[in-house]
DNA sequence: TGACAGGGGGTGT
DNA sequence: ACACCCCCTGTC
């Protein structure tokens, strides 16, 4: 990523208010949201400013005492003004959704939501998720965060002086294998080429698959190559808005285990749990385990 | 300051 | 169960 110095001087709108039910409680919180594996292109400024990118959007977020507030590059303020409440998911109600969860009964989940209050799910464009989390198997977000801004940097269209979008799936398609490996994509760089040509060849797939009920469109997205139940949760919660995905990486392993007993389980039983559980918000229950875990490794607890 | 293991938010066979 | 690919991190 760019250093901020380095990038061209930007003309930028006035901060606006970020017009939100009820937005991240406190600056780790933000920091969660938008830096803690949901997406891959936002990075902390001087200042606890975040600066970030999707689709064709540019923004800087950051946290006052009177809330939170973004702001654009100029030439984009009104179309960024437009994307941004619904990429925030601040036309949501955070709140009543969390109250939805089953934290009455269970205590250790009712910690997690008091620990990050106004932790939220992004709402992300589908094929750029989907670009994102076939980049994802084995890697951690520093890294990911790497490959998406080469991919960005080399073969994604200038969206502002300095500043470029990602690829698109069209445009992936015309890459060799080569290219994309050539981004640190490591043998990811195979399944992204594959399944880029297959998108290729098979227009409106995607967006198809976005409009699917749940269960079909993770089966579909199981079907591209580099696509497993993981990835397609991760794609379908982070870039669909299905609170009912829930994705079973190894930190959530980790607390399945640590703090509901459940050692030695398998990643398709601990899916089923959790499902059981959490109930039809599952993923939402699932981000809140998962900043707890990251922040009990971090502490070494 | 630099080399050297070790391990990594998963999928496919 | 293990290969895939190779960058990051901690450590010496």
């Amino acid at each position: 990523m760019l250093p901020a110095e380095q990038l061209p001087v930007l003309s930028w709108s006035e901060w606006q208010p970020l017009p939100a039910p009820a937005g991240p409680g406190n600056a780790e919180v933000l920091a969660e949201t938008l830096d803690g594996g949901q997406a891959f292109r936002w990075n902390r400024q001087p200042g606890d400013v975040w600066f970030g990118v999707w689709s064709g959007c540019v923004a800087e977020i950051r946290l006052t005492k009177y809330g939170c507030q973004w702001r654009a590059p100029a030439v984009l303020r009104v179309s960024v003004s437009k994307k941004i409440i619904r990429y925030l998911a601040a036309d949501q109600d955070p709140a009543a959704q969390v109250d939805r969860l089953p934290w009455r009964s269970d205590a250790h989940l009712a910690r997690c939501l008091q620990a990050f209050p106004g932790l939220r799910i992004l709402r992300q464009p589908f094929g750029e998720t989907l670009l994102g989390f076939l980049c994802s198997a084995t890697k951690q977000i520093v890294q990911i965060k790497q490959m998406m801004a080469l991919l960005a940097r080399r073969h994604g269209a200038e969206i502002v002086p300095g500043i470029h979008r990602l690829p698109t799936w069209p445009e992936l398609a015309l890459l060799t294998e080569a290219e994309l490996r050539a981004c640190l994509l490591g043998f990811r760089a195979r399944y992204i080429h594959q399944t880029a040509l297959f998108l290729a060849a098979h227009p409106g797939w995607l967006e198809e698959t976005e409009g699917l009920p749940y269960a079909e469109a993770k089966a579909r997205l199981c079907s591209l190559p580099g696509v497993g139940e993981k990835v397609a949760d991760c794609v379908l919660l982070f870039g669909a808005g299905r609170l009912e995905a829930f994705p079973v990486d190894v930190w959530i392993i980790r607390t399945m285990g640590l703090r509901y007993g459940l050692q030695g389980w398998k990643p398709a039983q601990i899916a089923h749990f959790g499902r059981t559980h959490f109930g039809p918000l599952a993923g939402l229950a699932q981000q809140y385990l998962f900043a707890a875990e990251r922040r009990a490794k971090k502490t070494r607890i």
